[in-house]
DNA sequence: CTTATATTTAACCAGTTGGTTAAACTAAAA
DNA sequence: TTTTAGTTTAACCAACTGGTTAAATATAAG
């Protein structure tokens, strides 16, 4: 027996659509259904209902962005590389995604139950000092090249700032360009470049104050 | 006439809880009804429609959040000391709102409509130089006391660093906090620290490279 | 007292929507 | 050919929900 058409993954592609656009409260079956080409009856056929199906999505991206974060922080590099490389992989994940991390903010917003779970099945649950990246910041403050700091500081500077944009682009964009022509593939890089400079020299160890 | 109980502030209070909580579509009329000690009947007279409510609360949150970030952005102080009040003032801010930016997200992620008339209706419709915080960070680029960089790549650095903590706490917590005893208040004061240390100092002139 | 507004109660309606069902059809596998 | 799983069609149902309505009541203002 094999599918003519593989329904399934057309299903879960136009479900993906529809929930990240719309959410689980705002995404109908209907629309889904319509999406994929098929019938509100074989939507039911292979996902009983739709909060099964919402689950499914969520936690299918949830673990699509986690364990490529968990990927990146395993690199083995001086520091000042990794931080490079880090920013530079996960913005370009974000542009590639950019509609992903406001879908997890609004399952984040409902209480996150559904996220617990998810994050129950990442590799991740605890990041400690095994982990290659802290490894790297330890390593470098105790040779003196960049200042003393708890690293859970620098993971959220980092993560914070080269999420910020993608998640407020909207916002962003009507408040803070103003150029007519705006390149935003350039901005993008632009903004690598600044968070990298912005923090590493930040981090540098400074002989005074 | 006057309302023996101001129902009309029970209904915003009510309803402003409920679509934090559960959004536009997750809330319920009936909830709102409920948790204001009222009917539905009431909630009617007054709102004409669960949509006009809404959007009332949302641009009522927008505004409150957006306006008090133009204030801050109004200061007039020594470079330095801007951005330790700004980094400080916006995180008490969010601290005092957590729900907030969570709300306004899920909200963008849904297309953003409703955002950009919230956005009209604010006074900050395009940052330009004429904004104390932009003429602050290029006069200390001229001045040589800082790196001449985009302003606006300060700005995203700065909101994003300081927000990050705020809109991901359940994951952060879950991921990155490992003491058993964790001390949520002191970390944010050392939030606040370590944020305004790695731009500052990542903003610093230096002679080399 | 009269009047206008505020409020409750309770029933009701219509539209939407998640989900079911049954019958028929398709097509590959055995 | 028979069997089994995939798929469609179309009708249907029950629950929920936003919104309405009408009648009764409360209450302060004029």
């Amino acid at each position: 027996m094999v599918k003519p058409d593989d329904k399934e993954e057309l299903i879960l592609k136009a479900a993906m659509d529809v929930f990240v656009e719309k959410g689980q409260y705002g995404a109908k079956m209907q629309e889904i259904a319509d999406r994929a080409g098929i019938n509100k009856a074989l939507l039911h056929y292979y996902y009983r209902s739709k909060e099964n199906l919402y689950i499914h999505i969520f936690k299918f991206i949830f673990k699509k962005i986690a364990n490529e974060i968990i990927e990146l922080l395993k690199s083995d590099l001086p520091f000042n590389e990794f931080l490079r490389t880090f920013i530079s992989t996960y913005i370009d994940l974000l542009n590639k995604n950019h509609r992903f991390p406001l879908f997890i903010m609004r399952e984040l917003s409902q209480g996150g139950q559904i996220v617990s779970n998810a994050l129950n099945e990442t590799k991740f649950l605890k990041l400690d000092a095994h982990l290659p990246a802290i490894r790297i910041m330890k390593e470098a403050m105790e040779k003196g090249e960049i200042v003393k700091m708890d690293p859970r500081q620098i993971i959220l500077t980092v993560i914070g700032s080269s999420l910020f944009y993608f998640i407020g682009e909207p916002i962003i964009r009507a408040v803070l360009i103003t150029e007519k022509s705006f390149d935003r593939e350039k901005f993008i890089e632009e903004r690598k470049e600044a968070i990298f400079n912005i923090i590493y020299y930040g981090l540098l160890s400074r002989g005074d104050k």
